[in-house]
DNA sequence: GCAAGGTC
């Protein structure tokens, strides 16, 4: 049998690939179930069906359709089976392929198109009509010399490739579903009202919890600067250089010596500096444009999608931003040369060489976002026009110039003190002509020379206050995302759009409401990664693997499967704590203190194994800590969180301070003692069950490495390692009076301890006096608060 | 009524 067939992504790209392959002689067919296109060339026959994304979808067994505490494990050890969801596709492989000798995958050259190259192949074998030669197209852009190129030089396809997308298809939908029943049913949240939990959805969630945790813990610092207007032609203002005054009093004072003195320049420079032009648009750089004009991210998505089916625009979801040498640039400026974007078109036609920008990301599978057509009079709506002219604004100022400013410093001395001034002034806006959406004020500065002496007036001292992190933004959240490698450029804005439809964050700027907020808290009761992106990370790096061949796809889903049995055991065991802390269950306790904020109460109220600090203003403090013990005020505040200090006090055991926010670093550091030799995570001081604490490694369950600890005393952090068995090292005792040990009881240095006592002493005092571990992260938190200066 | 990933 000759003839082939050809399977393409998308009906775009299948349009593409059979124009080009056939010299534009192809023929459209469509019935009742079947569509593809037909086209010959000179000695054999082609069809293309050209897919719609996958065309299957994996679920669960029918019979596991209702959700049941008791059916969990049921679940994740069952198999999951495939449904047809694009039926015409189906159909129209079945039947095609039995006329065929060859098959030819063009999905688009990545994981998931590898993937449903596979679901294709899958639907065909299962007919068991064609037996013939299978093969892979791969191009990096839609255009004829690529897909020619592409067509004459096809290779195999690449199995474990598609198994390792097939491994994060089905271990999404395991803990996805089985996370989701779980917090569901144990709340007692169902139908519409149920709680989902997702590898993705979760830790974006948890961004956003952890953002508003810290600007509700955040203590603001009040600093003062010391300025001054001179005046030159104009007025521009003087800064003092030194850093900035935590001390009022001594800002006063330099106050008191410059008053009504004149300035007298030290040094003064003037340079010009290029304005970059920005790189080419893909989908996230876009959906953050396209937020700063108020169109939000899904809503941007939407709206490009319907621009793209129209033929305006390129394809919108690509990571690309690089132009491929391949599209004709010019053209398409030649075309809007026609629009209303006349005047810019004409600017940069009338450059003598167009030399676009480049961005960092170069990507095989799409171009970057760009006009391809003009759209005509009245075809647009409003938002759709907005869109639009971004787009194709956005793609004019990466072809023109870039701009230039002209920038000036000065250092200027006055009554003793050296104060900072500068200035700038843009002399060529270049592209920032095409593109008002990127705006760059000037600020007067004039020319100085040294030694001239300049008139100052308004010696003043400025009063200003450390900053909270600002909320997440629409823009910042994807592009944070992005960093954090959740989720890909199609799917961002859908998640996010997810949590807001499930009432789990509202607002723009970004807020938990108080379920987001109750969910994250009862997800951290249990140990697992779900809330953490490096689930992600993770499974990133089992994916490699299985597309290299390193380790077998089903190894990979069992060993997650394996994980998730124990995360469910361990969620089971702890239900209704976990139900009482997500439906905020109100319970009366006792006060440890009072909030730093209101002024009102803040109780630590008892929920079984957890203790629940809630401030009594509603929307304030609200947080839950998994605590087997007695909690005690000490009219002491957190050094770093400024939140409330409470000791825990557990039989048998020295008494332990702890910040109320979990999450504050005062907790984490003081817990983290060093790295767990066996697999790198991390060695945390726990406690068990039967209330003795011990180190457990932060990958549990994954990781069951543990090391038994003495249960007198205070435990601080070393920071090295047993040079001997690579097991972090610690100080216990108490105050200054403490000693180095290796935990690892079967270590070889502590046969040795016994015998050597009086040596040991010596090590130790050298130790304690460099273990200043718990200081550094308190002053790491300082200095990462932004400064921003008032007026 | 579950996930995330394709695409429309």
């Amino acid at each position: 049998m000759s003839g082939t067939l050809i399977i393409s992504e998308k009906a775009d790209a299948g349009r593409r690939i059979a124009y080009f392959l056939s010299d534009g002689k192809s023929k459209q067919k469509r019935s009742k179930n079947l569509n593809y296109i037909e086209f010959e060339d000179s000695k054999d026959g082609f069809y293309l069906v050209p897919l719609s994304g996958h065309i299957v979808e994996i679920d669960f067994p029918p019979k596991l359709k209702d959700w049941k505490l008791e059916t969990l494990n049921t679940l994740v050890e069952s198999e999951v089976i495939h449904n047809v969801k694009n039926k015409t596709a189906y159909e129209s492989l079945r039947s095609l392929s039995e006329n065929v000798g060859k098959i030819i995958i063009a999905t688009d050259y990545d994981r998931e198109g590898e993937l449903i190259g596979t679901e294709a192949l899958d639907i065909i074998k299962k007919s068991g009509k064609f037996r013939g030669d299978i093969k892979r197209a791969k191009f990096s852009a839609l255009t004829g010399k690529e897909i020619r190129d592409a067509f004459s030089n096809v290779i195999d396809v690449d199995y474990n490739l598609s198994s390792s997308a097939e491994a994060r298809e089905e271990i999404d939908l395991y803990w996805g579903a089985a996370l989701t029943r779980f917090f569901s049913l144990a709340t007692n949240r169902l139908g519409k009202n149920f709680l989902s939990i997702g590898r993705v959805q979760t830790p974006t969630l948890g961004l956003i919890v952890k953002r508003e945790r810290e600007i509700q813990s955040f203590v603001p610092e009040k600093f003062w600067e010391v300025k001054i207007d001179y005046v030159k032609d104009d007025i521009f203002t003087g800064l003092l250089k030194e850093d900035r005054l935590n001390d009022q009093s001594k800002a006063q004072k330099i106050l008191d010596m410059i008053l009504g003195k004149d300035g007298k320049v030290l040094s003064f420079r003037k340079e010009m500096e290029r304005i970059y032009k920005p790189s080419p648009f893909n989908t996230t750089e876009f959906m953050r444009e396209a937020s700063k004009i108020g169109v939000m991210p899904s809503r941007a998505m939407k709206i490009a999608e319907s621009l793209y089916v129209r033929g305006l625009i390129s394809y919108p979801r690509t990571d690309n931003t690089v132009y491929q040498r391949s599209i004709n640039l010019k053209s398409i400026v030649e075309k809007l040369k026609k629009s209303f974007l006349e005047k810019e078109a004409s600017m940069v036609l009338s450059q003598e060489r167009i030399l676009p920008s480049r961005g960092k990301m170069e990507t095989t599978d799409h171009p970057p976002i760009y006009p391809t057509e003009v759209p005509k009079q009245g075809m647009l709506k409003k938002d759709e026009e907005k869109v639009y002219e971004l787009i194709a604004r956005r793609f004019l100022s990466t072809l023109y110039k870039e701009g230039t400013r002209e920038a000036r410093h000065a250092d200027i001395e006055t009554g003793g003190y050296t104060f900072e001034t500068s200035g700038s002034k843009v002399v060529d806006p270049g592209w920032l002509e095409i593109y008002p959406y990127r705006k760059i004020r000037d600020v007067f500065h004039p020319d100085l020379e040294v030694g001239e002496i300049v008139k100052a007036e308004n010696w003043r001292v400025e009063e200003g206050e450390t900053k909270p992190p600002n909320r997440y933004d629409m823009a910042s959240l994807i592009k944070q995302m992005e960093n954090l490698n959740l989720g890909t450029k199609s799917t961002r804005h859908d998640i996010i759009e997810k949590l807001q439809n499930r009432g789990f964050i509202e607002g723009n700027p970004v807020r938990p409401t108080p379920l987001g907020f109750s969910l994250i808290d009862g997800i951290m009761l249990v140990d697992s990664k779900i809330s953490e992106p490096d689930m992600t990370a993770e499974l990133e790096n089992m994916m490699t693997k299985i597309a290299s061949g390193e380790v077998t796809e089903k190894s990979v889903v069992e060993s997650s499967k394996q994980m998730l049995l124990r995360v469910l055991d361990e969620l089971e065991k702890n239900k209704d704590l976990i139900a009482k802390s997500v439906r905020g269950a109100l319970e009366t306790g006792a006060e440890v203190g009072k909030c730093r904020i209101h002024g009102t109460p803040i109780q630590a109220i008892k929920i079984k194994d957890t203790i629940r600090f809630k401030c009594d203003t509603d929307g304030c403090v609200d947080y839950y800590q998994k605590i087997r013990g007695l909690i005690k005020p000490t009219e002491e505040n957190c050094e770093v969180c400024g939140n409330i200090i409470v000791q825990v006090i557990r039989r048998g055991q020295t008494p332990e301070k702890i910040c109320i926010n979990p999450l504050c670093e005062y907790n984490t550091s003081k817990k983290d003692v060093g790295i767990c030799p066996k697999d790198g995570g991390h060695m945390l001081i726990r406690q068990s069950r039967y209330g003795k604490r011990f180190l457990g490694c932060s990958n549990f369950p994954k990781c069951t490495q543990t090391y038994a600890l003495p249960q007198k005393g205070e435990i601080k952090v070393v920071g090295k390692a047993c040079e001997s068995c690579k097991a972090p090292l610690i100080l216990v005792g108490f105050g200054e009076n403490n000693r180095e040990l290796c935990p690892n009881l079967s270590c070889e240095t502590n046969a040795n301890r016994k015998a050597s006592k009086t040596t040991e002493k010596k090590v130790v005092r050298k130790s304690a006096s460099k273990s200043k571990t718990s200081k550094t992260s308190a002053s790491k938190t300082k200095s990462r608060k932004k400064v921003k200066s008032v007026g």
